[in-house]
DNA sequence: CGTGGAATTGAGACGAATCAAACTGAGTGG
DNA sequence: CCACTCAGTTTGATTCGTCTCAATTCCACG
């Protein structure tokens, strides 16, 4: 993680970013790439706390993730958070808000972070012209779409514990297609966000945590986490019950 | 419901269709659309319980629905269906497969339907030469993101009852933004449907209709159901207890 | 070393799932 | 026309899981 923290004070250009292939740059030539580095700025030093945009704000901006982590959420009417997503490198925020121009929730900084400014209007008309610009966008959304039905699944009927250990793997993957440890990570939510992501409460997260490290599928220290069985892990997360 | 039945028998052209503004016609020119209509072709008669498609077959087309409703699910371990999503006229099916190039789920009619295929790659060019066509797809995909975004909420937290009321709404007002009723309307699923898109069972399901109903709010006879008392309903789907 | 936020642990209450049984209504055939 | 079936639905009794409330511990920070 000490590299991702370092690139958060860079103010590095599209075409020399390693997350490229996961963001809008994708399958661009270089001369593309360029072309599209004109339509966006980046915004280095986002602190923790910060915020990208809040719900209702006027949309005119997407944002790519360089680095760090992004917590998007809505204030519920008893002044509550109900989180909405957690957001990683190369992935893009605002996408929702395209349809209604208004954002639809609240975006924040977990921990230092950085990401790029994509002026909508400037980016829309450099698509015409770059049909694989338009096609990119296309299919980071449809991948969202995707993800965001898996995640519906998901929070279908299973228990606390798969929808929990489904989480830890679904964040594991991630950190492994960005290029980290898919076994030992950070994670830079407290449980308590963790916990109304999940529609759960902190206790229950608390508990469900204790109970896989007494068994000795994961090892937890803080918000640094180590899984010891992805077979079982797995299993769980698919609603086997264990023993 | 009898004008939507009798859309099934008919090949109606784009420029002819009463739902265009809410497909990818949208903002077209009568030129344009003349153009999309020769990228799809309109199916007429699919019956209860045809399939659209399968979850893993390759994809190659978008399916509009001209009329009816469609049911999307997946097979769990066990056999039973995990429903993804009731799909009403004006939607489009299979924007999530756009990115891995295999549908995600099974698709279904609920009742007799008729669909507008449209062949994405002939589509695709086709965008390239119309930003409008182009842009009203980012459109749809936006409100589909942002849709699927407030199905999570709605999820999260709430009781069974709040979430089957909030179902209750949602389906009042897609109705009404199709020109029908928005308090009496016919469900085209059972209840045992209902139950397992909202990750509850049947029982729970049939215990909130019995309950609504003796409290006045709903009335239902079989699948057709009035909702008698709007103000309450959305109070309760916002997860306020009523007394 | 003390403070306050975060996390853990325990005991009890409540809601939804489960299991079991009865009811309804559409369709079938004698 | 009635008896039968069968899928779908409703209702009741019980069990199980998660939430709630309360108390304690942990840890980062000044």
């Amino acid at each position: 993680m000490k590299t991702a923290d370092e690139f958060c004070h860079l103010n590095v250009a599209c075409e020399d970013c390693g997350l490229s292939r996961l963001c809008l740059a994708g399958e661009l030539s270089q001369e593309e790439v360029k072309q599209l580095g004109q339509v966006m700025t980046c915004r280095a030093g986002v602190e923790k706390g910060d915020h990208l945009f809040h719900a209702n704000d006027q949309f005119d901006t997407i944002y790519a993730i360089r680095a760090g982590t992004i917590q998007s959420y809505l204030l519920m009417g008893d002044g509550q958070e109900q989180i909405t997503g957690f957001h990683l490198a190369g992935e893009l925020l605002g996408l929702e808000a395209i349809s209604s121009q208004h954002y639809l929730y609240h975006c924040k900084a977990l921990e230092r972070s950085s990401v790029c400014e994509i002026h909508f209007q400037s980016f829309s008309q450099l698509a015409h012209t770059l049909p694989k610009l338009q096609q990119q966008l296309l299919f980071i959304m449809s991948n969202e779409l995707a993800h965001s039905n898996q995640f519906n699944q998901l929070f279908g009927k299973q228990s606390a514990r798969s929808r929990l250990v489904s989480f830890l793997l679904n964040m594991s993957a991630r950190f492994q297609h960005r290029g980290f440890s898919a076994t030992q990570f950070h994670l830079s939510m407290r449980r308590c966000d963790i916990a109304h992501y999940m529609g759960m409460n902190i206790e229950t997260v608390s508990r469900i945590f204790s109970q896989l490290q007494q068994e000795g599928l994961i090892a937890a220290k803080g918000r640094y986490l180590h899984l010891l069985d992805m077979r079982q892990l797995k299993k769980i997360s698919l609603g086997f019950h264990s023993d």
